[in-house]
DNA sequence: CTGTTAGCGCATTCAG
DNA sequence: CTGAATGCGCTAACAG
């Protein structure tokens, strides 16, 4: 390994010239500076990080926690992360949480352990505080991605949650639809307790029925077996029975659709759907699902440009909030008139 | 921050026992091993792996260099890699070379800086070997996923590319098709190299022609726009007009059905499409494209676990090569027999 | 079984 | 503008 005494050998400099040169110090000579340079290059010399985060306590990491980056979401999250950290940079390690709050916690003992500059956060559920109280403990800044815990005093990129879903209700009630489902993910995870309060909310601003019945919740967020509901749902007595659902995230919705055409429900002539949160462009289900679509990809970018902020104290010190709106597509699955 | 001499001071005991407790070495007394370890809990103490790898030379880091996580191939082997890493104790960093030699080149630059472990990399092309044999220079573990570069002498999981292009081509030929194309990546790319021959090869085996005409190959392997080389070919004069495209990855796939679809070209009926690689099962096009779906989970799980072995030393001197079969799905996009 | 010494590669003092 | 000494937190090697 080349360290940067064999530069400084070879330069006929000290060590601490070489490492003015590497870290652009500005009182250097130009003479000694170019002959430091050379040096480095013929030995191809690359600086030890481990050394300098020992002393400076940065690593030059961040660290993106999400909850499984195969979903299409978190995929294009990190890809926006990434971006960022890359540009300014850094490097993006990463992590999955399956939703499991231990596996979380696990992870966030690694993160300290490594010495990551910052976190990007999708927490699993209400339960994730701990873990972060944690990191912040620790003086690790973090963002909350997608996901609001409160009383962490902690940047965040939100969705919004209230105008959204109550856009894409306020849809379905437009084309007649009064009998309105929705399948969520758990109740501990802000985003599903957001929608479903705007679900509410904006049936009964309309003077519609909230019915126990038409509400869904699945064990987790994402990736659920939904169709045991949807079976419920269909078998209602007809005045009873939805002809709308609104799913809160893209697997949802798209699960949503399968289990309804397998029970050869036609959407949306007999049951439409909308869909919170986008599916990938190169989906055939991107020309058929009706859905709000996130800008993912600035989750992760415009999340990881707070945190290096935050990390580099070129933010102010109150926490910083950003809502970023989502984009309305209306397709096929929602395209259907409702006979009064 | 806690250290292991706030532990030591604690416990009554020196830095060094405390560090023997951390590294569960055995000749420790079962008491003060106790104490110790209560105190760690007490105090919260979490190693700092800046120290430990200045002295160790690892990180406990792997690096997964691909050319962009959000094509869904990658996505999945980032998965894959993560779980075993995790599992081994290790920790992933994500770099998207876009492609890009020169990007990936400042990437691993950053890598041996960071003092990664080993490095999973999918080379942009064949040019990647300079900067992969600066890793190799450095001592870095690297394995080579999906895209093969002779002369290293590393680790592989690669796709068995001859063996799924020929079968895709034939399952073509037994519906009766003669004049198959082909949609391909660049060739400086190992794996449209490979599926470019064994589509050429198969042709002629079957003593079909092969025509300059028919064969296209795209700047970038992903995300490419095919539409202009689809006009070309439905353009030809109807005895010189494929009957059947061969796309060899899942993104021209797509972008290839959906250019024939816009040409008002039915699929299959006036021109069948099969495609090298899948598309997550989340899709619709799962029920339309014929695929041969590459385990692209199992490139990264079994990609980490032979990355980790060449770590820890418990793999075998001479490098290892594993060769992951497709999985065969014959859908609608091919299904229909060519009338002689 | 436990402690002492030394040093990993670098950057922050403080002197020249 | 440049250099020498010191220590970041931890562990290998040795000594007891």
């Amino acid at each position: 390994m080349v360290t940067i005494y064999d530069i400084a050998k070879k330069a006929n400099v000290s060590a601490m010239t070489v490492s003015r040169v590497i870290n652009k110090a500005d009182n250097i000579s130009e003479q000694t500076r170019k002959k430091v340079e050379a040096i480095i290059k013929e030995l191809n010399y690359i600086p030890n990080s481990s050394a300098r985060s020992l002393i400076s306590k940065k690593t030059k990491i961040l660290s993106l926690m999400v909850t499984d980056i195969s979903n299409p979401f978190f995929t294009s999250v990190a890809r926006g992360a990434e971006d960022k950290a890359m540009q300014m940079g850094y490097q993006l390690l990463l992590c999955n949480s399956d939703e499991n709050i231990e596996k979380e916690s696990k992870y966030i003992d690694m993160l300290i352990s490594t010495g990551t500059d910052g976190v990007l956060i999708a927490p699993a559920n209400d339960s994730s505080k701990k873990n972060i109280r944690k990191l912040i403990k620790h003086n690790i800044p973090i963002v909350l991605i997608d996901r609001y815990i409160r009383d962490l005093g902690c940047d965040q990129v939100l969705s919004d949650n209230e105008t959204t879903t109550r856009k894409l209700i306020e849809h379905l009630i437009e084309q007649g639809h009064r009998r309105i489902a929705i399948i969520n993910g758990p109740l501990d995870v802000a985003t599903s307790r957001e929608r479903h309060q705007a679900y509410c909310d904006t049936l009964r601003l309309h003077g519609l029925p909230v019915n126990d019945k038409w509400i869904h919740q699945s064990e987790l967020f994402h990736h659920s077996d939904v169709s045991s509901k949807i079976k419920e749902l269909i078998d209602l007595p007809a005045g009873e029975r939805p002809t709308a659902i609104f799913a809160t995230s893209n697997f949802l919705g798209l699960n949503t659709v399968k289990s309804l055409l397998k029970y050869n429900i036609r959407v949306p002539e007999d049951i439409a759907v909308v869909c919170y949160d986008g599916v990938p462009n190169y989906t055939e289900s991107e020309l058929f699902l009706t859905a709000a679509e996130q800008p993912s990809y600035h989750f992760g970018y415009m999340g990881a440009q707070m945190l290096i902020e935050r990390i580099e104290k070129t933010s102010p010190a109150e926490p910083r909030k950003i809502v970023l709106p989502a984009e309305f597509h209306i397709r096929a699955s929602s395209r259907y008139k409702v006979e009064k």
